[in-house]
DNA sequence: AAAGCGTTTATTTTT
DNA sequence: TAAACGCTTT
């Protein structure tokens, strides 16, 4: 057997000797976590004698928990099997297949992802005649998350909501719920809070459980939120061998609902706990490490930890200002170029990092000019293309006729005549008889017209028709095998006719065919009585970060967000400027301020060699451009470490933006000079109705000066700097 | 019912 | 800029 402690530092094998009681390992970019954690699970196994099926292992994604088992399986074949490993989402769904019986939760449930949970917010406010303007549902939805994090149900949400907006989310919760319920849906975050309800209110499951699960650890624990910690507390509250791993500094989710404090509170929790800190980076150069450090560590609100590494020194790090996107595209593009001519480097071993996923555009554009390959980490993500959602959508309603929100998203597509009207009254008919929406038509049919005056003769044929297609599809579910049923289902609502005919149809094709491969591996494995739902298992828990593979020579263009766990030899970060990195959204917010620094932290940190941060003095911006001075993150590093343009002394301050203004002056009425405030972005302002807020650009456009405030209260408002009067206060 | 036309609005998105 | 949205026309 292979030596469990070969190549483990005296650190790490502390933490890996650790089974007793709760841990929680403070681990460093680089400092080996993973196979921390590997060992610790293969020592449980080989050397302490655990059973496999005792050991509850959760990770952030699908493709971690993969990889686990892989590293478990090549460390030794019987270590790796039995073990449940997965993300939260993915265990909890199981868990509440087999025994969400006793919350009254059937076990074929769909599971609704982000845009069907808009869809139902949407349903919810139409259904209160409420308008989408004043309550965005996005907003609302962000609400319902956030209050479904913290385990607050409708109720309980309600019964503590300090606003009129809150009140009105609360209503809307409720009716949500009740929709979700009646379509026999969870959403991902009713996944995590259902669980916990079913654990505190039948314990008896709860010890089936906790029996079970001897050992729990948990990755990634700095990006967890509330419920999350709650259930990895009961879960592990009998025998207390609970190890948690994480890095506060890699905390990048608290817009998710993530709380950075439950890594701080562990401590308080189980005061017994031992902490273990993983601060050697077996990963990036020296420079690297010290130009990260010195990053993170403007972070107010923050406990100290010093990362070291006895790697070389290495390169420094490359600061590059370029005129605009185009450029820096340009520049990334030709330096990669060199890099593999001169270096002998390999483009599957590089990366380029942004901020916000506009930002690839004109990445994407100088790639292809140069014909360079590149794979894009996905913005919109496969799963959530059109077409697929639509097919999709489809097979979950042929799998579960109460689910609503798919019966409204496939009504109509492809067209078949029933349009809005049409929908609006069979779903208050079957508000009003509460069936969903799939059996009501069932009840139309059913009743004598002379007693039920709806519909025209000819809708009622199209409704019967579609309901007719349906019930023949179900059928052909049950009994074909999946791949076969497929094509039946394609053929039968004439997709293919139907995408060709639209824009990009071609492509949208290709996307189906694409989703085809997914069916075909399910449907050769399964039986048609499981293929189907196993299908949507699957398909409702995987991220595009999953999917991505690293055997193709590609270059990889992806979100910082999505950086997090990956490395590369060579790390490009773009738009390294104020207002993109950080982001003006986080203005006005220190502690989102704290959390733009530690994007820019993780991105650093997964570079092992080459570090580039880049920059435009220029670039288009919501359709009119803006001029970003340097981000405040490029100025912490010691210059020492650094190479290429860097114009501006450290000691200067932030440099504000006001180029524009020579535009501006030509364009405005003088008078105005004397009235209106000289705003540049950074000024805080006030205004009558929206109150405070922090100037994030102005810009001229058709001859008028718009000014975008980010305001405290109301969010960033878009105004015209003429009609707006907008005092400044200092 | 569906196409057409202005208007609005722009982070990040493990599941 | 461009895409998504909602209102108006056909």
């Amino acid at each position: 057997m292979v030596d469990i402690f070969e190549n483990l530092n005296s650190v790490q094998r502390e933490a890996v000797e650790t089974i007793v009681g709760p841990l929680l390992i403070l681990a460093g970019p680089g400092s080996g976590k993973t196979r921390v954690i590997i060992h610790r699970i293969a020592y449980l196994v080989n050397i302490c004698g655990v059973s496999p099926r005792h050991i509850l292992a959760v990770t952030f994604t699908n493709k971690a928990a993969r990889e686990m088992q892989e590293r478990l399986c090549q460390l030794s074949s019987i270590t790796g099997n039995g073990i449940t490993m997965g993300t939260f989402h993915s265990i909890c769904a199981k868990i509440l297949r087999v025994d969400g019986g006793p919350i009254d939760i059937k076990p074929g449930f769909v599971i609704y992802d982000q845009s069907d949970q808009v869809a139902l917010v949407k349903r919810c406010l139409a259904e209160k005649n409420l308008e989408a303007k004043q309550f965005s549902p996005s907003a609302v939805l962000n609400h319902i998350s956030a209050a479904k994090s913290h385990s607050l149900g409708p109720q309980e949400f309600i019964r503590q909501g300090r606003s009129y907006f809150e009140e009105v989310v609360g209503r809307i919760y409720e009716r949500y719920q009740e929709i979700l319920k009646a379509s026999n849906a969870l959403d991902f975050d009713d996944l995590l809070m259902r669980t916990t309800e079913l654990f505190s209110k039948h314990k008896d499951v709860l010890a089936k459980y906790q029996n079970r699960y001897l050992h729990v650890m948990v990755d990634e624990f700095q990006d967890t939120n509330l419920v999350q910690y709650a259930l990895v507390k009961m879960l592990s509250a009998k025998y207390r061998n609970l190890c948690v791993v994480g890095d506060p500094d890699q905390s990048i989710y608290s817009w998710r609902s993530a709380d950075i404090r439950n890594i701080l509170n562990f401590e308080k929790d189980f005061p017994d706990a031992k902490v273990v800190t993983l601060a050697q980076s077996y990963r990036s150069t020296k420079t690297i490490i010290d130009s990260a450090s010195a990053v993170i560590a403007s972070n107010k609100q923050r406990k100290p930890k010093k990362l070291h590494t006895e790697n070389t020194q290495g390169r420094p790090i490359t600061i590059i200002e370029t005129y605009n996107e185009q450029e820096e595209a340009q520049y990334v593009v030709s330096e990669i170029e060199r890099l593999i001519s001169q270096h002998d480097a390999k483009l599957s071993d590089m990366a380029v990092m942004f901020r916000t996923n506009a930002q690839s555009r004109a990445l994407e554009e100088a790639f292809v000019r140069y014909g360079m390959p590149y794979k894009l980490v996905a913005g919109t993500r496969f799963y959530e293309r059109r077409e697929v959602k639509d097919i999709i959508a489809y097979l979950r309603l042929i799998h579960n006729t109460a689910d609503d929100i798919s019966f409204m998203r496939v009504i109509n597509t492809p067209l078949r005549g029933i349009g809005e009207r049409t929908v609006a009254e069979l779903s208050s008919f079957a508000k009003k008889e509460e069936l969903p929406l799939y059996d009501a038509i069932e009840r139309i049919r059913l009743t004598p017209e002379s007693e039920l005056k709806l519909f025209s003769p000819r809708t009622r044929k199209l409704l019967f028709d579609f309901h007719e297609m349906l019930t023949g599809l179900r059928e052909s579910a049950a009994n074909q095998r999946l791949t076969v049923f497929f094509d039946t289902l394609i053929q039968r609502i004439g997709y293919k006719e139907y995408l060709l005919a639209s824009s990009n149809g071609e492509e949208r094709w290709d996307n189906i065919i694409e989703f085809q491969a997914v069916v075909q591996e399910v449907g050769a494995e399964f039986e048609p009585s499981e293929a189907l739902s196993t299908l949507l298992e699957r398909i409702a828990l995987v991220s595009d970060v999953d999917e991505l593979k690293e055997t193709s020579e590609t270059v990889t263009l992806i979100t910082l967000h999505q950086a997090k766990g990956l490395e590369f030899n060579t790390v490009f970060i773009v738009g390294m400027e104020e207002g993109i990195l950080p982001h003006f959204r986080s203005f006005d917010d220190p502690a989102q301020m704290e959390e733009e620094c530690r994007l820019c932290y993780v991105g650093i940190t997964r570079a092992r060699n080459l570090v580039y941060l880049v920059r435009a003095f220029h670039r288009s911006m919501m359709g009119g451009y803006s001029t970003n001075p340097p981000s405040r993150f490029l100025k912490e590093i010691p210059p020492s470490l650094t190479t290429g343009a860097r114009p501006w002394k450290t000691e200067q301050p932030v440099i504000r933006r006001r180029e524009r203004d020579i535009e501006w002056e030509m364009d405005t009425e003088y008078e105005l000079e004397d009235q209106l405030p000289e705003l540049m972005a950074g000024d805080a302002v006030t205004h009558h109705r929206f109150g405070n807020g922090i100037v994030v650009d102005t810009r001229c456009e058709n001859g008028d000066v718009s000014v975008i405030v980010n305001f405290s209260d109301v969010g960033v408002k878009k105004m015209s700097l003429r009609k707006a009067r907008l005092e400044r206060v200092d």
